[in-house]
DNA sequence: GGCCAGGCCCCAG
DNA sequence: CTGGGGCATGGC
C-alpha cells in the first residue's frame, strides 16, 4: 500500500500502524542540528540520553519508547494533512510525492531557542558545528564522546567574550540574553500563538522568523510559517499573490516542503 | 576574493 | 513604519 519506490536517496521508515516518517529529511532539513548519520546509524543526545539506532530498528524503537515517539511526532496525522495540501496545490503535491512524510519534531524549546539564535545569517552546516561546539564545551558528557546540549544553568557564567572566542560571532550577546531570560520558556506553552510570539521577541536576537521557528519546532504550532531568504524566493516565484493563510491550517507543513524543495532543488 | 548563509538591531528618513 | 547598513565567520 505504501509507495517506497518514491524514496530515492532517502529511506522512508514505516512504523507504528503504518505511520511513515522520512527520517533523512526530517532530521537533516534544518529543524534540528543535534543529529549525525553514519551509514544507516543515527545518533544524538536527547533528554540527557545518548540515542543511537539503525534505520531498520526505528519502528521497534519508537514502539517501546514513548518519549522518542513523542519527539518524532508519531501520533500526529501527517497523511491527512499531506492529502489535503496535495489537493490544494499542485506544486506542493509534487514536493510531497518527492519527499513525503517529513515530520515536525517535538524538540526541547531551550535547544530550539539557541539553535535558531545561531541560525541567523548562517548556513545549516555551520549552525550544526556551532551547536556541537557549545555541547562539547559546556554540555554533560553522557557517554564517551557524546555530549548533551548545555542547560541554561550550565551557561550561567559564560560571558559574551567567551562565546565570541568560540566562534559565535555577533550572536554572542544574543546567547547571553537568552540565558538570562530562559525562564520565559516555561510560560510560552500556555499562551496563544500571537502572545507567545510577542513574548519570545522580547528576547534580544529573537525576531519574527526566529520566534516562528521556536513556536513550530519547540511548541508544535502548525500555523507557524517561518519566512527566511529561501522562503522569500519560493513565495515570489510560486505564490506571488498569496501568503501563509493559503495553506491553513497546515502552513508549517507546507513551509517545510517548500523550504526543503527549494534548498535541494536549487543547488544540490 | 567577493558573495552568501533558516536575520536582527539600529538608525535615518 | 519602512529601508538599508552592519554584523562574525567559513565555504564556495
Amino acid at each position: 500500500m505504501l509507495c517506497l519506490q518514491d524514496a530515492k536517496s532517502f529511506a522512508i521508515v514505516s512504523a507504528m500502524n503504518d505511520t511513515l516518517i522520512n527520517l533523512e529529511a526530517t532530521l537533516f532539513c534544518g529543524q534540528t542540528f543535534a543529529w549525525t548519520k553514519e551509514g544507516s546509524t543515527y545518533e544524538a543526545v536527547l533528554g540527557g540520553r545518548n540515542i543511537t539506532f539503525e534505520e531498520s530498528d526505528f519502528s521497534a524503537l519508537v514502539a517501546e519508547d514513548t518519549m522518542l515517539s513523542h519527539y518524532f511526532d508519531m501520533e500526529w496525522d501527517y497523511e491527512a494533512a499531506e492529502t489535503e495540501l496535495s489537493t490544494l496545490d499542485p506544486h506542493l503535491a509534487m514536493l510531497i510525492r518527492q519527499y513525503r512524510s517529513i515530520h515536525i519534531l517535538n524538540q526541547d524549546p531551550w535547544e530550539v531557542l539557541v539553535s535558531f539564535l545561531l541560525s541567523q545569517n548562517n548556513n545549516i552546516q555551520r549552525i550544526r558545528g556551532m551547536y556541537r561546539t557549545l555541547s562539547k564545551t559546556y554540555g554533560t558528557e553522557v557517554d564517551p564522546g557524546a555530549f548533551a546540549f548545555p542547560r541554561p544553568s550550565q551557561l550561567d557564567c559564560v560571558s559574551e567574550a567567551q562565546f565570541r572566542a568560540l566562534g559565535m560571532g555577533f550572536r554572542a550577546p544574543y546567547l547571553v540574553s537568552a540565558i538570562s531570560q530562559s525562564h520565559l520558556l516555561e510560560f510560552i506553552g500556555s499562551l496563544d500563538y500571537q502572545a507567545a510570539k510577542e513574548l519570545l521577541k522580547s528576547i534580544r536576537g529573537v525576531g519574527e522568523k526566529v520566534a516562528s521557528c521556536i513556536l513550530l519546532f519547540g511548541y508544535h504550532h502548525m500555523e507557524a510559517f517561518p519566512m527566511d531568504t529561501w522562503m522569500q524566493k519560493v513565495m515570489k516565484r510560486y505564490y506571488p499573490t498569496k501568503d501563509e493563510t493559503y495553506f491553513a491550517p497546515y502552513a508549517a507543513l507546507a513551509q517545510q516542503y517548500l523550504f526543503h524543495g527549494e534548498r535541494l532543488g536549487g543547488r544540490q
